[in-house]
Formats: C-alpha cells, sequence, structure tokens
DNA sequence: ACAAATTTTTAGATTTGTCTAAAAATAATA
DNA sequence: TATTATTTTTAGACAAATCTAAAAATTTGT
C-alpha cells in the first residue's frame, strides 16, 4: 500500500537484492562481512551503506547485530528480482539466448525505472511463472508462486522427478547441465547413488549419465510419485 | 575499426549523444552554453566533462572553440542513437506503447552495454529502419539510410506527400498530432497556405484540417510528385 | 578601438559511493 | 576468565559529477 515511490541509486537497489537473498541463509539477520562478499566490495562500503539504508527506513539495522530488510525495503527487493526475472525470460524467450548468457543483462535491465514498462512487458511475455532457471517470477503484488522442488542429491535409488531449477545459475554450470543435455522440464529417474561420493547414475532420455554429488546439490527436481 | 572497447559513464554517453545532436545545428563547433542547455546543466560542468572527453580523444576541443565529436566519438554517439532507436521501436511495436510515452524509457534503455542484446534486438524487430517518430536507425556498421523529407510548412498549394516524421517529437506536440490523427505514413495534400500567419489547410484521410505555422515546422512530408 | 556584455573557464565546495588503516566491539579459545 | 582472533565500525581519503562564485577570454556595440 506505498503509493509514494522512493528514489533509489543503482547501489541502494543491488544492496537490498542481496539482502533480500542472504536473508534465505541468514534468518536471524544478515552479517556485514557476509553482505561484503556478495556485494564483491569491502566490510566498510557495507556499513556505510546500511546506515542509508537504516535512515530510509529500508532496513532495521542495530550495530553489530546484521540487518533485515523492513517491510518496505523487502517489497523493493521484489520488485527488483521481478524485473531481474522478466528480463531473462524476454531475452531468452524472445530474444533466443542461452541460459547461461543472460544474467549479467538482465543485472542491468533490473534497474530500468519505469512501472508501466514493467507491466507491458509482463503482459508481452504472457505472464510468466519461472525464469529460464526455474526461480519463481514474483506478480505484480509482489506474490511468489512457489512449486515444490527438492534437491536432486536428496533422492534416493529408485525415485523419479521432473527437473524443474538450478541452485548455482553460473554460467559454468549451465553449460554443463547443457553439454550433458540436462533440461528443465527432463525427466530423470535415480539409477543408483553411490554411497562413497555421493555420485549418482540417472536414467534421463532414456540413455544413462553419472553425475557428481556437487552437481546433484545444485539441480532442482519435483518429485513424481510412483503410486 | 575499433575493437578496443572503451569504458563510457551513463554521463559520458549523454554528453556525446547531445553533440553529435547538436552538430547538426552548429557545424562549426558546438558551444558550451548550447551543450549546458542540451543537458539541463550548468556551463562550468560543461567544461569540466568536455576536459575528460578530449583527455580520452573522444571529441576535439579547443578552449573557448567549442567541440566536435572525434570519430570515435562520432560512433560511439550513433551507436548509443541505434540503441535509443531500437528500443523505441520495441516499446511501441512490441509492448504497445504509445510513441509519445518511449522516449524516456528508450533515454535508460540505450545505456544498456551488450553489443549482443542489441544485435538480437535488432534481429527480433527485423531490422527496423525508422523508429515511431519516423527518425532513422543506423545500423550495425553505423550507416543512417536517409530517406527524403522536407519540412511540411515549405510545402506550397497543390503540393501533396506522405507524412514520415516529426522534428519536435515532445509528448505535447505528439499528442497534438494524435488528437487530429495525424500519423506517420497518412497521405496530405496541401489546400491552403495562409500567407498572413503560414497556417496551412490540409486535405487528409478525406476531412480538412487546419494546421498551424508552428505545427507545419515540425511535420517531415516525403514529397509526392503529381506528373 | 574601447568599453560593455556575454561566454567560457577556473577555483573551490558538495554529494555519492568507494577505499585503506586503525579503533572498537564481539566471539572464540585456552 | 583472560587472551587471542575475528568481525564490525570509525576516521580520513579519493574519484566522479555536479554546483556557485569569481576570473579570464571573447564578442558586441558605439
Ligand atoms: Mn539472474
Ligand atoms: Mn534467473
Ligand atoms: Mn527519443
Ligand atoms: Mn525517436
Amino acid at each position: 500500500m506505498c503509493i509514494i515511490k522512493i528514489e533509489m541509486t543503482l547501489s541502494e537497489e543491488n544492496y537490498l537484492k542481496s539482502i533480500f537473498h542472504l536473508e534465505k541463509k541468514y534468518a536471524r539477520g544478515v552479517s556485514t562481512n557476509a553482505l561484503a562478499e556478495e556485494m564483491e566490495t569491502k566490510a566498510s562500503s557495507v556499513t556505510d551503506m546500511i546506515k542509508k539504508l537504516s535512515e530510509k527506513n529500508l532496513v532495521n539495522y542495530k550495530k553489530y547485530q546484521g540487518v533485515k530488510l523492513s517491510e518496505k525495503g523487502n517489497s523493493i527487493a521484489v520488485q527488483i528480482i521481478r524485473k531481474h526475472r522478466l528480463w531473462e525470460y524476454f531475452l531468452v524467450e524472445k530474444l533466443d539466448f542461452n541460459w547461461d548468457e543472460v544474467h549479467d543483462i538482465a543485472e542491468q535491465l533490473e534497474h530500468i525505472k519505469s512501472d508501466e514498462l514493467i507491466a507491458k512487458l509482463d503482459k508481452f511475455l504472457d505472464y510468466p511463472k519461472r525464469d529460464p532457471h526455474g526461480d519463481p517470477i514474483p506478480d505484480a503484488e509482489g506474490n511468489f508462486a512457489n512449486l515444490e522442488k527438492k534437491i536432486l542429491a536428496e533422492f534416493n535409488e529408485g525415485d523419479q522427478g521432473i527437473c524443474v531449477g538450478v541452485k548455482d545459475s553460473s554460467a559454468a554450470f549451465l553449460q554443463y547441465l547443457d553439454r550433458n543435455k540436462i533440461k528443465l522440464g527432463k525427466s530423470i529417474t535415480i539409477l543408483e547413488k553411490e554411497q562413497f561420493d555421493g555420485s549418482m547414475i540417472l536414467k534421463m532420455n532414456n540413455k544413462e549419465l553419472t553425475i557428481s554429488k556437487v552437481a546433484a546439490n545444485n539441480i532442482y527436481l519435483k518429485p513424481i510419485s510412483l503410486e
């Protein structure tokens, strides 16, 4: 219900977005150092920015206690994520980019300021629910449609699922998936799970494929109940 | 043939673009004040920036003599204009914006850095030659396809032409054109030209329409020879 | 050509976001 | 608990882009 638009710099927006993502991991408050690492900057710069965001009531901050997003800060962060993911979807679906090429461009596009633009883009794309990496695209009100998904590494022999997302969306990992023909939507059955190193033998595309635990830890499947 | 990419700030890019546009009017060099007015800033700020651009060999500058773009500066300016106009075309043709709503958004989008993005956008749009205001979109090599066009005010009674562009693309003027059903592509015949104030009576859409000299000075027609 | 008006440049200050180095607070360990 | 190690904050500096006020150069008008 906040009609008043707050002037946000590119830097402030990126901080809010990083805090949002880190809150998933550090529920009791995001530490200065964690944020510094995520933002690839120095802790002192983070402290400066946190003070500024706190001044604007976008985060709750007490010295030495880490930060959490305020309600307002959270809703701004969600809108930036919405823009990021809509642009990623556009780049892949309309401009024919590969899923490993879109992140850096979306990092720029997410800061374009125009509500009308994002509303019209959303309509043009026919209101997509997930970005090219399987991440949910929040709607205009900031609601995430969350799909049931589990990390592949946690599945057991005989389990089956559909690939619905990736945890690591680095170009290197996405290219690895491409080389192994692993795509969103593919049906995967776990044939074997090696106790020694956690590697897995999968059946996909009617072929067998072995992947490491590291890889399995970065792929999300939607479980299929086999009756 | 310049493979080396120069790091350009948003501000530098906007200066180059403004100099490019002003060079049309001030062929012997763009004055500090003209640039200050165009950029809506102070002359002293302009001097500072000109020195910086000159340092980078993007403009030729001698104190008190005004600036001209260097070859490199010109080609960067053209690429920014290309981006601006391609995005405007996208916004109107794909996202369904009206032609009076796109300029400010394109002002932001033109600074997104990715050659691949603009190449793919161009392809997606099927290599458009003109933006929604009739201005030419330079190709990847920076070549403008220039269409024959003349200011409506310079036409005479009996002359005929097709509306191909606007000189003023302010929202106010574009909305005036909308209200009077004047669109690109429309065929226009000059029925009368009032000597007293330069106003014109036009035939368009099989109806008569009177427009002021001010308006006629901001509309481009491609002349049709009547044999 | 000379004084007046205008344009342009310089000098110095400000804001934003960053940095390094040092101090202060907190956490870990013996 | 006392000492050490780590984290976080402060203090001070810097680069980019802007500003105001004043000085210098150029142009205009008589
Ligand atoms: Mn991304
Ligand atoms: Mn993504
Ligand atoms: Mn425009
Ligand atoms: Mn235009």
